[in-house]
DNA sequence: CGGAATAATAAGGGTAACCATAAGATTTTT
DNA sequence: AAAAATCTTATGGTTACCCTTATTATTCCG
């Protein structure tokens, strides 16, 4: 397996993919929102990495990883989420901002400083999003838990990990400590996908918007 | 004073001039040299860095950095001298690589990164190259000693820095233990600009060509 | 002073990654 | 099945940064 130089951009759309497909293909427009582009800049890039070999793409279906992919993906994941830690750890960085932060850093951190940097931290499994770290060899447990979206009414689950990239939103769920190890309790479920009503752990009542209920994952 | 998104590469010339710098203007072919582009690349992007207002052209005489170049330059050199002393104190990582690694996280790093991480490294003043790390607000004092290779025949000196860049001159001078600290004696001075002979504090004598031993800073 | 070396400019190209607009292809919805 | 929505492709354009080759300008040095 060869070294090859990866643009910056590409390491973002595996990013992007691999953190997007729980299950089925990606939706070329969905990847588009994701990186922030057109869904015509999406389309031409998604082409060339497919001609690298990185991601099998099927017209009007959406994108996929090849095996190839996956690995480069693996290992980006495996800098951005250690990245995180010591920027959440060490550096006492606000938790909100630690992704986008580990995001500038991940494409510029040698392999070398890679493995450093997980022995310093003692190896950690998780980032402070609750995400699992990749392994050096590139396994990786997904994460077991579903969607708080998903969850029915009067059902108390715990907060496992938090899937949000931006900013303002993981800021918007700080401030509500919907974070990782939280025990949270469905107590309504408003109909045409409305908010959800939840109880957090000191008795206080919070309202969560549907499409973000489904960045927190609870088991 | 606006923050500007600078390129990586606008970021590269600006180190390399601050480095280069010592004294007068920087020739544009030197610069070339430094930045790994022709000569041609190299003005061509002296014309645009001149167009931004961060460097001073004088055609046939050289670069010099502009007000607002210098304070720039000087925010880049913290972040990588910051870097350096992160991957050597605390990643462990080999004393020659360090500049290389830490040029790639350089341009990735945000100032409240930057800011965190000189509070974790207890606000270090040199890096393990020995040159000096600016201050936050961009003062920064020049490093004061003069390069080996003006030093007279019988003198001994203390290594102040080493200000090469390239791994594989770090790690020629690292073999040679040529660093930071040490004493030297000089023995001889080849002439026609051939090699230095230095006395080691172990007693082992050392040949050094004088294009190398230009960026041993001694005092 | 005049030739050699060095520096600058001009002209023509290339690539990666984006953009907009518009025209087809396919899927989904009615 | 037709209309609407979504995806894909085509075309043409932009910017930043790099390249080569050739020409002109300046400086350095014998």
């Amino acid at each position: 397996m060869f070294i090859e130089q990866l643009s910056e951009s590409t390491e973002m759309y595996l990013k992007a993919i691999v953190e997007m497909s729980d299950r089925d293909m990606v939706a070329v427009s969905r990847l588009a929102e994701r990186v922030n582009v057109t869904p015509v800049s999406a389309n031409e890039m998604v082409h060339r990495l497919g001609e690298q070999g990185l991601v099998e793409h099927t017209p009007y279906k959406g994108v996929a990883l090849t095996e190839k992919g996956r690995e480069v993906a693996c290992n980006v994941l495996r800098r951005q989420r250690l990245w995180e830690v010591f920027l959440y750890e060490h550096l006492k960085i606000e938790w909100a901002q630690i992704y986008e932060l580990a995001c500038s850093l991940e494409h510029a951190t040698a392999p070398e400083v890679t493995e450093a940097l997980a022995t310093f931290l003692g190896d950690p499994r998780t980032c402070p999003r609750g995400n699992p770290i990749p392994a050096a060899d590139g396994s990786f447990t997904p994460l077991d838990g579903l969607p708080l979206s998903e969850i029915s009414v009067g059902k108390t689950v715990r907060v496992v990990a938090v899937n949000a990239t931006e900013t303002d939103v993981l800021r918007y769920l700080q401030e509500r400590e919907i974070l990782p190890g939280q025990e949270i309790t469905v107590l309504e479920a408003a109909p045409l996908h409305g908010p959800l009503m939840l109880r957090m752990p000191g008795g206080k009542e919070v309202a969560l918007g549907m499409s973000l209920a489904e960045f927190v994952f609870v088991k």
